[in-house]
DNA sequence: TTGGATTTGTTGATTTTTTAACAAAATCCT
DNA sequence: AGGATTTTGTTAAAAAATCAACAAATCCAA
């Protein structure tokens, strides 16, 4: 892809998470964005068609990072898997700027719900592959862990990341293995 | 000017400074540049005839900038210069990287010599400007305090600016009085 | 509520940058 | 020295971003 669409979307997203963090999503203004990103106004509207887009593609950008850091159709054996664990949390603290101001910022309840629905996507490809066929029961415990997984996630980003990423996935996996999984 | 060319321009210079702190001028390849501004080579070429191009316009924009914060044929009454002076070295300390990179580069006799030369014009201006007629013993003078005065920058930047601006400015000052000026 | 100011979304003409290709020159290596 | 690789400088065509101007929508204060 042509290199000068890479700068100026990154410009774009990076002055829209920087205005992000100082004001609610709301009362950000278009103009504002394309002086805060040094970009022509008319070009933001040659990405993105307006600002709620600008928000979609945003957390559709990370969130895509997000999972492809624990992919669900990967080889997640047992063993394997803890790494995998160990690399999304790693990858939360490199972006934790981005994943606290949008969990943060009031007026984006859109994020939590998105973050939800792929744990919830990723969990059960993950275990409707792995046999048992109680699908009732799977419905529940996808339910259940998708978001005991978020909230922890939500609880450690918003709260400044009081223990390292390692020390999390051992918590987290201790109490995974709760449930046999 | 077009927003494109300023963001281009900077960022090829950046470049150009961050791989002069790490090599010689010489060892310097332009795609080294190209890939480190994350500009499309060809681009550098629309901007500079040459590498040699690039440090020539790389050494004007830095000193024009340097001496645009002592102005010559500005209100240079006693009292102001010092601030002037001030304002002359803090400017400095702001872009010591480049400055301390440009004097410690092998391969770049060029700089010292620029710097001396717009000294020299700068103080004779203002040493012509303020009256007495004794022109060859100018020519001795201008060239005596320039040197010096590049001399105190050069080791002052080369050696990690070990006072503050406004110390610098004191000390200048006072050797500067032993001769009336 | 009205009137002025700001923001929005769109457009067309222009400028800049990119890509990919090329031959010539310089550099490296054995 | 000689052959391979890298660098250099240039080019044409395509893509992207800029500027400036517009009407419509929104906001805000008097």
């Amino acid at each position: 892809m042509d290199r000068r669409i890479h700068k100026t979307r990154n410009a774009i997203i990076e002055a829209f998470v920087g205005l992000m963090a100082e004001k609610n999503f709301e009362q950000i203004t278009i103009n504002e964005i394309a002086d805060k990103a040094n970009v022509n106004r008319g070009t933001i509207y040659l990405h993105y068609v307006d600002k709620h887009d600008l928000l979609e593609q945003c957390i559709e950008i990370h969130l895509d990072q997000l999972f492809q850091k624990c992919p669900p159709g990967g080889d997640t054996d047992n063993f394997s898997s803890k790494d995998l664990m160990l690399r999304m949390f790693e990858y939360l603290e490199q972006h934790a700027f981005f994943y606290s101001t949008i969990l943060t910022n009031k007026g984006i309840p859109a994020f939590r719900k998105r973050l939800l629905d792929m744990a919830k996507n990723s969990l059960s490809e993950q275990i409707n592959k792995s046999g048992s066929n109680q699908n009732i029961q799977n419905e529940v415990l996808i339910q259940f862990l998708a978001s005991a997984g978020v909230g922890v996630i939500e609880w450690w980003i918003t709260n400044s990341m009081p223990y390292p990423a390692k020390d999390m996935v051992e918590e987290f996996w201790q109490l995974l293995e709760r449930f046999q999984i």
